[in-house]
DNA sequence: TGACTATATGATAATCTAATCATGTAGTCG
DNA sequence: CGACTACATGATTAGATTATCATATAGTCA
């Protein structure tokens, strides 16, 4: 059973990896928008199209995605509705850490951090 | 706005990749039972203390877990319950590509892959 | 068939990650 | 204070991941 276990959790660290990547976190949103061809999501999330294409067999071994062949066309989409959960469970996570150390330094947190350099004063 | 994505998306890979490994997805499983100090964490799922620490560590930066000092002891908890549900979800999609493939060979599922070594017969 | 398009893959180099051992730090208690 | 416990961290090494360039494969169409 502890072998079993392994084994799972290996699998499920296999998934968790497949969008442990910035391209990979791209390419999950992208295709909330339904299933996309390798060149529109080579133009969307702008990489390099031999990258995108191991980003995204990767995300198939790992049974995030699926795909289908049409005429020269490869169409990729997430395999796992909850997939998309995820994603908004995370946005939630990573608003509510920016909020909070916006709060931490009283900021008003809106715009990300503008870059109108407010000078410590040498503090 | 493209720059701040990019850093947005860094972020996200950075929560999935808190749990993108084994042992990791071990100590957020451990973790639905409440919070626990490290050396709980380390009976539990038998490593090194210093590599389950650095770990843990990991997992803080990542946002994913927060911890209290109390005593001698440093006790870690998930910071966000919707966790539970990615693992719950990633539970889902394997036991369904199990039952995929079990299909596939013509298998029962159920119990995972007997040991009892049924021999080939040289096939 | 030959030219073309969409995608995948081998080889390579740079970078990152994980495990380990030894040691450091901080809290507790006698 | 000194011994002890719980945890963290530096240094090192082995192994994995990533991006890139060049090239291969496979489908289309003239």
């Amino acid at each position: 059973m502890t072998q079993c276990d392994r084994r799972l959790r290996e699998r499920k660290a296999e998934v968790f990896n497949a969008l442990a990547h910035p391209l990979r976190v791209a390419v999950a949103e992208f295709l909330r928008g339904g299933e996309r061809c390798v060149c529109e999501i080579v133009a969307h999330v702008g990489a390099e199209q031999s990258n995108i294409s191991r980003h995204l067999a990767l995300m198939v071994r790992s049974g995030v995605l699926a795909n289908r062949k049409k005429g020269l066309k490869v169409f990729y989409r997430v395999r796992y509705p909850c997939i998309f959960n995820f994603l908004r469970c995370v946005d939630g996570m990573l608003q509510d850490q920016l909020r909070e150390t916006g709060e931490m330094l009283g900021v008003r947190v809106e715009e990300p951090a503008r870059r109108t350099r407010t000078v410590r004063a040498g503090v």
